[in-house]
DNA sequence: TTAATATGTAAAGTTAACTATACAAAGGGG
DNA sequence: CCCCTTTGTATAGTTAACTTTACATATTAA
């Protein structure tokens, strides 16, 4: 899933090891959702979106999850 | 996770099954997750907001997850 | 009371999210 | 150039989300 987190990142000059610190995951984590290798969880959508004071919708991009 | 599914669910006069087929999961994942058993997916979080017209912060309860 | 509908639960299996460790590669600053 | 920081990637392991099947229980309607 396409997310606006490695955007968001650059704008606070932060590195993804600090991000993960935060957030409280492992920066392979974070690399890995940038990279798009896997989906956050729920838990880890919210704190990421808390983290930059956003809302999860703002941050990942639900466009290719089929409409219902 | 607490949710207000089950509330929503009431509402709109839908059963678990009927939401289960409207998000493409299960009754069993509903009603797990009503249940408190384990917490949805960020997809699927994503579909049941959309299908009440809602944000996903305002259906699930994150107020238990550590503040950062 | 019986049937039908809605919900709870359980167990076993699959897949995806996440950890831990480790090493490679890219980029900038001295 | 060389060092240092940041990022990419790989592999193996664990846990949690979700499926499938099946049966039990509660509620309402006929």
């Amino acid at each position: 899933m396409k997310t606006k987190i490695r955007e968001l990142r650059n704008k606070h000059k932060i590195t993804q090891e600090e991000l993960a610190l935060a957030v409280g995951v492992t920066r392979q984590t974070i690399t890995s959702i940038e990279r798009e290798k896997y989906t956050a969880s729920l838990v880890l959508a919210y704190k990421i979106a808390r983290y930059f004071n956003m809302a999860i919708e703002e941050i990942f991009d639900f466009s290719e999850v089929e409409e219902i």
